[in-house]
This record gives C-alpha cells, sequence and structure tokens, in this order.
DNA sequence: CAATTTCCATAACGCTTGGTATATAATTGA
DNA sequence: TCAATTATATACCAAGCGTTATGGAAATTG
C-alpha cells in the first residue's frame, strides 16, 4: 500500500552502486578522448588511438560511453564547455568592439597548440565530411548556428544603443566575425603559432570602425 | 649513321600507343575524381567512390594515375589550375585593396557550390588529417605557403608605393586575408550560400582602410 | 562466506578499406 | 594471319575498421 512513496529509487542512479566500481576516472578518460579527436578528427580517430589514450580497453569504453559516436558528441560536450566557455563570456562584454575582441582573444587560446592540439574541433568535424559522419556533421553544425544566432542577437542589441555603426548588418558582422575565427582555427591546425594568430586579430581589429 | 637524327621519338610519347587503346578520357576521369576528393575529403573518398565517379574499374585507375595518393595529388594540381587561377591573377591587380577584394570575390566564385561542391580542397585536406593523409597534408601545406609568399610580396611593394598604410604589416595583411578566405570556405562547406559569403565580404571590404 | 554484480582482457566477428593477380578483349606491326 | 602489347573486367587478398561475445577476476551485498 504505501509502495508508491519508496517508489522512486529507480530515478535515483547515484544510490548504491552494487558491484564491482569501475577503475577508471570517467572524466579524465573523456578528456583524452576529446584529445585524440580533437587531433584527429572524429574519422580519422581509431578505436585503438581511442584505446590507447584512455589507458582503457575497448569494452569498457563500449560500458561507459556507448559506441564511438556517441563518445564523440559526450567530448564535444565537454570541447564546448571547457574550451568555448569563452563564446559565452564574449557576448557580456560591453562594447561591440570588445565582444569582437574578446571573442578572437579566446579563440587563439583555444586554438593554439600550446594547450591541446591545434586547430577548433568544430572546425576539423564539419570540413571532414565522410559519408558516415553525417550525423556528427549536422550536431555540430547545429552547435554553430546556435552560437551564432546569439552573437546577432548580441550585435542587434549593440545597434540599438548606438553602439555599432548603421550600414553594418548584425546577420554580417557575424559571419565576418566567425569567418575570421575559423579561419585562424584552420591556420591554428596548419601550425600557426600564437604569434601568428595575434597578428590576424590585431590587424583585424585595426580595421574596426573607431566611431 | 643518321641515326641521331631520328633519335627523339622515346621524348614523343604520342605517336604510335602499340597496345589497345583506353576507352576512357583521362581528363574527363580525373575531373571525377577531383568532385570526389573535394565533396569527401581525401581519406573520406573511397576507391569505390572513385571507380563510380570516374566511370572507370579499379585497375584501370591504379594503371592510368598510380595509387589513390598519386592521384590526389593529381586531381590537387588540376583543381588549383582550374579553380585557383584568381589566386595569380589577382597579384595584378592595381591596388592593394583590388587585390583583397579580387581574392575574396574570386574566392567566393570558388568555393560557392554553384560550380562543384562547397567549400575549397586546400582546407578540407589540410583540416582533415589522419594518420594516413600525412604526406597529403604536408603538400597542401606547402602549396599554401607559396601561395601566401607571393601575396605577402604583393603588399610588399603596395606598401613601397605608399598604397597601403604603414601601420599594415605585409604579412599580418596577408594572414588575415586568408584566414578570411579560409573562413569562408569552411563557412561554404557546410551549407553557406553565396549570398551569405558576400555578406562576409562586403564587411571586410567596409572596414579596410580607405585613406 | 556465499551470491551477485560489474569489471577487465582476449579474441573473434562481419565488414570495408586500398591494392593486386589473372584471364579476356582489342589494337598494332609484321 | 600471327605474335606482341596494352587495356579491361572479375575476382581475390591481407589488413584495418567498429563492435560484440566470452571467460574469468574482483569487489560489494546479504
Amino acid at each position: 500500500m504505501e509502495i508508491a512513496v519508496t517508489d522512486a529509487p529507480a530515478t535515483t542512479p547515484c544510490a548504491a552502486p552494487k558491484g564491482r566500481p569501475r577503475e577508471f576516472c570517467v572524466d579524465t578518460a573523456l578528456t583524452a578522448a576529446l584529445g585524440v579527436f580533437w587531433s584527429k578528427g572524429y574519422e580519422g580517430a581509431t578505436m585503438a588511438d581511442l584505446t590507447q589514450a584512455m589507458g582503457i580497453t575497448k569494452p569498457s569504453i563500449y560500458a561507459a560511453f556507448g559506441n564511438k559516436e556517441s563518445l564523440f558528441h559526450k567530448a564535444l560536450d565537454l570541447y564546448e564547455a571547457e574550451k568555448l566557455a569563452y563564446t559565452r563570456e564574449a557576448l557580456q562584454q560591453p562594447t561591440a568592439r570588445a565582444v569582437a575582441e574578446y571573442l578572437m582573444r579566446g579563440a587563439i587560446a583555444a586554438q593554439s597548440n600550446d594547450c591541446g592540439p591545434g586547430g577548433c574541433l568544430r572546425v576539423i568535424t564539419s570540413s571532414a565530411c565522410g559519408s558516415e559522419g553525417e550525423s556528427i556533421k549536422a550536431d555540430v553544425m547545429k552547435r554553430r548556428a546556435s552560437s551564432q544566432a546569439a552573437l546577432v542577437e548580441r550585435f542587434r542589441a549593440a545597434q540599438a544603443e548606438g553602439d555599432l555603426p548603421a550600414h553594418l548588418e548584425p546577420e554580417a558582422l557575424t559571419a565576418y566575425i566567425y569567418a575570421l575565427v575559423q579561419g585562424m582555427a584552420v591556420q591554428a591546425g596548419s601550425g600557426a603559432t600564437r604569434a601568428d594568430l595575434e597578428r590576424v586579430v590585431d590587424t583585424s581589429l585595426a580595421m574596426w570602425p573607431t566611431r
């Protein structure tokens, strides 16, 4: 009769892991997987690469993360949360120019190859499109569209405040900024140094309308 | 005695093809192969994809082009000669701004997906870097460096003529332009339309120093 | 301590990959 | 007409891919 009261444990999965606990840290393994995907792309990363970098065997990967595709999605979540956080912080900058600068300097930090492999996981994934990773590519493009929409909105607000010259459309400016950042990612993936990328950003900012 | 006079046929290979003539046109097949590499990348393009698009069987490909890697290099040669010719034409424009505009408008024409697949074969190839296509990637990067060096030289000449503000370094400007063009390639490969790319170029040109 | 649950490791699976051996067809020159 | 030579077509190969089944070891629960 009172069964309904204690009927909830199925929804609280973290209560008591009955069997043998796993011997590896999921987050650490996921970080290692991210590094592999980042440097070799989705299709370029083999399960052998992943097992070696993650330090666990294939059955463990499949038990903990599902299949390769779902592992990639989780790695991409981690990437966006950890390496692309600056994207959201940038929107809170006071002026449109400051937003753009924050976005580009953040891109340097994220793409420069001192921390992690060079380039951008999104760019790498959307460029390398075998027939297999079609849904992967679609996922990346959806996330990118969402990021771009937020920036358009920010620029629109800036224009309403008179912070942006009227002859610049928010959509066009967003596409421009993103093209620049994505191009920097291409160069970073091809061995460009942090100084190289800084020259690109400085040049772009030198051209930004001052009035 | 007069042998020396008629000793040249080894250098005139088109004289008499002794055996069975091939039934396909090499250039047509190479164009088809280029389309496959362009839309799926080097590693993403399988031999099955290539045979189907080229309309010939695997042994014919290997007999005519060597292996997959050498086929890619030949397709890349064709791509650069046919689709990247605007890169060299741009350098002959009278002003630095005209050079930049020619470069970007040409990029739109080459990357926009009405003619051939979207995006840029160089960007696709250098981004998609499995462990296998390492030498392929190196080849692309070498060609890109050569193109960039030519643009640096052109901007340097422009600066000597007073055609370019002194506070803009030719190297930095080149990296900036290339980042923009490469970013446009990323967007074109993700389904951006010609109008989308034109907005990017117009925005960039609106920021170009006028004085 | 027994039972149970979950883990790790090996090995195999079915499939696709780039590349090739072999046999047949088509042309040239004698 | 008969060899010599070259292209085509079918089939095959070894290797690598993502994925899964199996068997035993280890840790928590009752």
